[in-house]
Parts: structure tokens; sequence; C-alpha cells
DNA sequence: CGTCAGCTTGATTACTTTCAATTGTTGTGG
DNA sequence: CCACAACAATTGAAAGTAATCAAGCTGACG
């Protein structure tokens, strides 16, 4: 983590036109210009650990990051992404709680942090804005109670099949249109879809065999788009 | 599904202290009851399903009932429960989507419902309410996420365990001190933990062959909570 | 070029589901 | 109030699925 000295990205001129902030004006931007501060996050550091008390709030201007907890055993479960245009943290500091997942940078990410009374002074002030927010937990709650009902009732390859679909409509592909457009280990994989890393590996080598997708180091190529979504028996 | 006629439920009177609309002044509560209906739900009986749009909030006040989602194979998994004091639908309806779950009542229910464009004003009218939704939807996905965790690293026995314990934190015992104060088939016991009828059954003798709980036809009596929670593994 | 983390494969074990058959309970109409 | 139908609970045996344990491999990076 590092402070950004320089060219500092600014809310009043972010392109980020899907991030939650869209809505605000042009004050309220600049507001928030005079109070964030920015860093640089560089791959498998923590932002926040689960049991900090949430002080700020994240938006996310480059990067990718992973919100996990920690089962009984250390096992980590992956419970949401954030990338660029993201913000998070928002749910702890909402209902004041302590934050209840530990954010970690998955590729080096450019992150604004928002002082907690900053942001729930404009939370208070634009109605717009609170709405908005209702709105995005709203939306994480349904997709929660999906992955719910996909880990309870799944098979495992159904539930790798599952998260593949899941990281390709989030980050989806990188230029040459079919490799999945984010670094993950097989066992960030796992803790996606919870199970283990074997089964994990021994998942994707079927699927590779199957010709439905393409190893190749790190690098998962997607070569049957369809296949994917029909092997993860998808609902919705 | 029948309306209730005469000696209806008034907001204005409600005693359910800790129901969302605690909040609201005497005048808003007035307009509320100028505009809801009042059924009482059976056993049983469906008040919406996952698909249907969302014309309607509906305010529990008295009686139990689940909220679920069916899995592909028609299996159902329940996602949360509601009671006395608790309303429902609000999820949809503040996100504008059809509902994604089914609410189907436990126990006989009165409720009142109250339409979404009432229901709308008020939270434009009142901040201390949208306030309110947003810890409500902040809770409820804190919650999800850690059921989420559960269902996907604890054991049939560890989550049956809990899935015990949820059921006494949210219901409570009967006068007895110690029978569930719910009716609840095993088959539900299932659906809530995520697992098949039959090992649930064989998993509840197990824990009375244990002497953590006492089984007596539908009913379940406590006999060890200290025990039940710690076969459950719980973090928080 | 050595080291460490991540990846891979195989064998074994344990847990859970599935299927099938039986008994028990409840609510309803005659 | 009884008989029956429908639903709920129970038990056993067999089959599958995925986790665990153990060991070797590979590739990236200082």
């Amino acid at each position: 983590m590092k402070r950004i000295t320089s060219e500092n990205p600014k809310c009043t001129l972010c392109k980020n036109v899907h991030s939650i902030i869209s809505c605000l004006g042009i004050h309220e931007r600049e507001t928030i210009d005079s109070k964030k501060d920015d860093f640089i996050y560089k791959k498998g550091e923590v932002i926040f650990k689960e049991g900090n008390y949430a002080h700020n709030i994240y938006c996310i201007h480059s990067g990718k990051l992973k919100l996990s907890k920690l089962g009984k055993d250390g096992k980590e479960q992956i419970v949401r992404f954030a990338k660029a245009g993201d913000i998070i943290g928002y749910r702890s500091l909402l209902s004041n709680d302590p934050y209840h997942a530990n954010a970690i940078v998955m590729e080096d990410s450019e992150i604004c942090i928002i002082p907690k009374a900053t942001f729930q002074k404009l939370i208070e002030e634009n109605y717009k804005l609170s709405l908005n927010m209702i709105q995005l937990l709203s939306k994480d709650l349904k997709s929660a109670e999906q992955h719910l009902i996909d880990v309870a009732q799944k098979s495992v390859r159904e539930r790798i099949a599952e998260s593949l679909v899941l990281l390709i409509n989030l980050f989806g592909y990188k230029e040459d249109k079919k490799t999945i457009d984010l670094g993950i280990t097989r066992s960030e994989i796992a803790d996606l879809a919870g199970t283990t890393t074997e089964t994990t590996i021994r998942t994707l080598s079927q699927f590779s065999n199957e010709n439905i997708i393409e190893l190749e180091g790190k690098k998962i190529i997607v070569k049957n788009f369809n296949q994917l979504v029909f092997t993860a028996n998808i609902s919705d």
C-alpha cells in the first residue's frame, strides 16, 4: 500500500460511470476530493480485515479484489468480488458493525479512501444516494441468497462451472476474447465454489478434457461458454 | 387467506415495538391504516411466489412464516424466517425486481398488506425509515453471507445443530422454557440446513441419543443448549 | 539456480445421498 | 366418530461424491 502523491484520481473527473457515486453533483464530488486519500495496493495486500472497526469506505478506481470470510478451521470463503467503479465497506459502515469480511487485492489496485463521516454526510444530504445504497444492498442480498442456494444444492462440478460463469460475467475476457480477465489461483476458485483445491483441479481438467475450457498455466481459456452455462445448471 | 373485516389490527395502535415502522409518527400510521388491507393466512398458504411482480409489502402482525427459494430440481431452500413485527417483500420492492423467494405461512398469521406506492411514499418522506431499511438490508446481507459460509464449509451435523440454534434464537421456547416455539417438519429443517430429510432425521436422533435434545413427535425439546451451540461450531 | 508457492495425480477414507420399504400422524368427508 | 387418504417420520442397505492424505512436479522470482 502506497499513497498516491501525484496525478491522484479525481472524483470530479471520474469516468467510472457505473459507480454508485455517479448520482453525485459537482459540489459533492469536490467535497469528496478534498477529504479522500488515494493509495495503490499491490496484489495480496489486505485492505481491511473482518473484525476491524469500519472507519472508511473504499472506492475502487482500478484493479480487482475479493471479499472473503474465514470459516472456523481457517478455510477461506469468497463472498463477493469488487472491481473498478465498485465501492466496498459500505455494508459495515451503514449498519455500524465491524467489517465482517476481509478485502484482499487480487490485482494491483488504485483505491480512494473516503472517511466514514464524509460518506455519511453525503448520504444524509443526498436522497438519491441513499436510494442507490438501498438498491445496491438489495442486489447484494439477492445474489448472496442465490449463491447460498447454489452452494447448498449443487454438485461441486456445477458449482465450479458456475463460478467460472460468474467470473466471466464479472470480469470478462482479455483482448483475445476468450481468456478470463482475472488472475486467480485454483485455490481461490475452490474458495469461491466452496470446495477443495484438489477437487477444483480435477474438475477443471475434466472441463478441459470435455473441450469446454483450455488450461494454459494460470490462464483459463473459454472454448464453449454455452456448455459451461449448461454444466452450471443455472436457473436465472 | 381471508380478509379481516372486524377488529382489524391498527397501525396506530400496533404494539410490535421492534417493527421497522416503529419510527413512524401518528400521521404516517394513520395513512397506512387508511391504505392497508388485513388478512388471515392459514398454515401452508402462499403469500407470494418467486417471479411474481412485487405489488405490496407485507407486515406480519402475528404468526410465523418462511422465505424460501426453489433449486433447479425443485428442492426448497429456506433463506429466512419472519415473525410478528417483521416485514417481508421489501427487498424486491426496493430494487424493483419480482419477488425472488416464496413466502409460505408456517403458523396461522395475521398480515397487513401495504401497497407499494404507499410504502414508497413513506420512504421518500421519512428519512429515518429509509435509514432503517438500509440497516435492515445490511443485517440481512450479513446473515445471508454467514449462512453461505456455514453451508459451504460445515458438516451436516454442524449445520443441523446450527439450524436449531437459529430457530431457538429466533422463535424462543414455549411456556415450558425448553420446547422450541415453532411447528416445523423434519423436511423443513433439512431445507434450512441444506440437506435431506433422512439425514436430518438420523442426525436429530443422534442428538437425542447424546441427550442434547429430546424428540416428542414434532416437538423438539432442548436439554443442553450449550452443547448444541458447541456442536454447531459457531464463530460469532 | 535454488526455493517456495502453486499445481497435479493417485489412493484411501468418510460422509451423505439415494432408494426402498414401513410405520405413524393428521385432517377430512361420510 | 370412524375410515381413509395424504402426508410425515423412520430405518436399512447400497452407491456416490468429495475430502483427505501423501507425494511429486512446475514455474516464477529473487
